[in-house]
This record gives structure tokens, C-alpha cells and sequence, in this order.
DNA sequence: CCCGACGATGACAACGAGGTAACCGAGTTA
DNA sequence: TAACTCGGTTACCTCGTTGTCATCGTCGGG
């Protein structure tokens, strides 16, 4: 994937696919379509794309419904999905991660933000994806499984702490502000409060106390927080 | 965003440009304003803001040719720009090629989705806190991780000391007068009493002490402080 | 050796950051 | 449909931090 990522594009209306392929292509994408979630779902299931730009209204299956499938499905979990909506349709309920899409994009939407956004995406995911797993400490996280461990015991998660936890692991032993993890975690659209980030935090950290992990999650007062494995 | 970014708005309506105003002064931005392109243009050249909120259709040049031009010049090209579109207003595919922006708000907005873009924007600019590591004696500075060490031990620090340590450690060797120190350390338009800093010096110098390591700060009687590494 | 200026120090009150619980709304499950 | 789960928001509370001041100590020049 590191030359030319393939994107799969769902989306009914001719006029917004051109366009999405005109600006995907020009940066060297490679691209499939599909026009509804069925399409989209048997192209899937032949081969997995690097990342999906979902329709939020399509014939048939709603594109909501689509990415809530992808997610309950192990194989597609960690699959990227930026979703697009056409005008301010309902913000709120793509907002955080109950769609379970990674990002979202309102049309109209310009090249640059797409092209920004799906990159960004792709870069996110990267590094965390890398060994299918990750250690910090006596915890374990396994992308593919998604779960995390600690001497083989699986730890309790919701979505957004298993999100939240999987991004510190992946840089552990340094500082991100409350605003750096929204963007990192939550996805810069998601138009969330700072001081969620604590609550987030604190139930991960109830989780990790469970099994006496709970330093491993640490406060920079006035920065932010901190995942480290030594002391 | 320590210090109260500068935004400008570039915005017609004196209804909107209000609701714009009072959202954003409530949150201590800095502002200032355009009623069109070329009060806008002027205001640029003056001084750079840090973000441009921008009307779509201003009286003369639209707000979208004036997001182009913005791009063309490499002066203002990392100018993030933010356009203010009402709801139903172009169409999706001259508003997703021809403009430049970083992101869009359709009117009417919420102040939280303003608040949240801006900051996200704001934020997204902000390079990545460095990995740098600064060492002066036995003292280890790492700014990702944002701690400071002697023998691998952390030394307990508040957040004022620890700009501080981090000022001094970057200029070793340097005396600083105290008021130089609250510019560049506390910021210069910080309105604080000299005499502070020595206080600061003092809960500094009591921290390192619990390292043997307080000699590291110097009194230059008459002048300032200084670091050393030497002596 | 003494005096005056400058720095060190300890005390303190106000403030703010973060922890926490409770709440709400939406989605899921039985 | 009701019970339950989960994510996000809010309000409250606590404690550490911070800036200030008054006082004490000390250095250095005359």
C-alpha cells in the first residue's frame, strides 16, 4: 500500500463520483466504485480496499448502516471510512464516533480537503497498523483482534477508549495535548469538548486499574497526557 | 494556541459579522475586520492573522476569488481559510474546484461547530511538539515527553519552572535579566512583577537541589541569572 | 566595618486545571 | 417496549500552582 492506495468509492450521483475521481486519481490513487452498499459490499468482499469515501445517503442500505456493518465485522474493522454528507445534513449524528466513521467530509467539499483528509487518514492508521501489535508495559493490543491485554487477561473497552488507548501506544512516552488527541483519535471534524478527553481518559484509566495498569497513563499538568512503559 | 490567535473576518453583513464577533471574542480570540475583498486584502498586507473567516459572496470580488488569490501568493498560500456559505447557495461542483479553502461553515451555524473548525484549523497548523532533547550538565531535557531527568531521575517541576529550566537550557552559559526572562519566558505582554522570577529562580533551584544539581542556576548579582554546565 | 541595595525566602490568597459523578440522548438488545 | 450500554456534556470539588508581599540575609563599596 505504500504505492498507490486503493480507495473504494460509494457513491450513487454520476456528478460527485466524476468528481471524486477526477481529484483521487490526478494524486495517484488507485480507485474502485460501486453505486450502492451492495456493489460496495461484494467489491469488499473480493478484495480489501486501503480506505472507503462513503455516501451518507445512498439507494437502499444508508450509508450509516453500510459503515455500522463494517464495523461489526472483523475483517473490515479497521478499515478507514470517511463518510460524505451532502449539505449541513445532520451534523451532530456524524459527529464523534457513533457512525463509526473515522472521518467526514460536507459537500460541497474541495480537493484540497478531500485530498488532505483522506491522507491524513491513511497516514493515521499507518503506523498504528504496523506490527498488528502493539506493547507498552505489561499491556498488549492487538489490532487485528482488537482487544488489549495484560497478562493475558482481556481488558474491557469501549470503541473510543480502545481508540484512545491504541493512539498512545502507538507514540508512548510522549505528550499530547487534550486538542491533539481530539484531532488524532476523534478526527478533526468531530466538534467535541477538550474536557471530554478527561472523561475518556479517566474510564480508561478505571479499565486499566482493573488490572493494576492504571500508571501506565499518565497526567502532564497543563499539557496534556502521556503513555509511558517504565515507571 | 498559548496566545490569543489572530482571525480575520471578512464578512458584509453587519447581522452576521456581529454573531461572528461576539462567538469568537467570548473564547479570547483576537479579531479583526473586512467589509469586502479589498478592506480584507489591506488588512493582510499589514499584518498576517493567523486565520481568515471569509463570506462566499461579498459586494466586488467574491470571497472565493479572493480565496484564490490568497493561494496564489506565497505569502498567505499556508493562510488557513475558512468560507461562510448560505445553505443552498452554488452548486457542488464550482464551490469543490474553484476555491482554495481549508474548510467551509454553512450558514446558519452553530457557535460550536465555529468554535470547534477554528480551533481544529488552528490546531492542524501547529507543528507536531518536536522531539528535540536539550542537556546541560547532568540535566536532560525532553521536550516530547516533556520531563526533565539527572541520572534517569525526573525532577518534579511546575509548569512555569519548567518553562524556565527549558529557556535556560536552551541558552547556556547566557545571563538573562529578569526582564528578559518574562518576555520570553512568561510571554511579553504578561503584566508580572519582577521580583517573580526570583521566585520562580528559587522554587527551580529547590527542585534541582533534591538532585545536587541547584548550582546549575547562577545569581549574576546586578544583572540577572545564568545557566551553566561547566562549574 | 557599616550601610544600603539587591537577592533569597517563607507565607498566603486567588486561581485554574484536572478528577469525578451524574445526567442525557441515541443505539442496541432482550 | 424496556432495560442496558456507550459516548459526550456538565457541574462540582479539590488540590497544586502561581503571583505577590513582607521580611530577612548577604554582598560589596565607601
Amino acid at each position: 500500500m505504500s504505492l498507490s492506495p486503493e480507495i473504494l468509492l460509494v457513491e450513487d450521483e454520476p456528478a460527485i463520483l466524476n468528481l471524486l475521481e477526477f481529484t483521487l486519481a490526478d494524486k495517484g490513487f488507485g480507485l474502485r466504485k460501486a453505486m450502492n452498499a451492495l456493489q460496495a459490499r461484494s467489491a469488499i468482499d473480493a478484495k480489501l480496499p486501503d480506505l472507503v469515501i462513503l455516501d451518507w445517503m445512498l439507494p437502499g442500505e444508508s450509508g450509516v448502516q453500510f459503515a455500522r456493518k463494517l464495523r461489526a465485522d472483523p475483517r473490515t474493522r479497521a478499515l478507514p471510512v470517511i463518510i460524505l454528507t451532502a449539505k449541513a445534513e445532520e451534523p451532530d449524528k456524524v459527529m464523534g464516533l457513533e457512525s463509526g466513521a473515522d472521518d467526514y467530509i460536507t459537500k460541497p467539499f474541495s480537493p484540497r480537503e478531500l485530498i488532505a483528509r483522506v491522507n491524513a487518514l491513511l497516514r493515521r492508521r499507518t503506523p498504528e497498523l504496523g506490527g498488528e501489535r502493539l506493547t507498552v508495559g505489561p499491556l498488549v493490543l492487538d489490532t487485528a483482534r482488537h482487544d488489549v491485554r495484560v497478562n493475558d487477561q482481556v481488558i474491557a473497552l469501549g470503541a473510543a477508549e480502545f481508540k484512545l488507548l491504541r493512539f498512545l501506544m502507538a507514540h508512548p512516552e510522549r505528550v499530547f495535548s487534550r486538542g491533539r488527541l481530539l484531532d488524532q483519535v476523534w478526527g478533526d471534524h468531530a466538534y467535541i469538548e477538550e474536557r471530554t478527553v478527561d472523561v475518556h481518559v479517566l474510564r480508561l484509566r478505571k479499565a486499566l486499574a482493573e488490572h493494576n495498569a492504571e500508571h501506565l497513563v499518565q497526567t502532564v499538568r497543563g499539557v496534556g497526557y502521556r503513555m509511558t512503559g517504565n515507571d
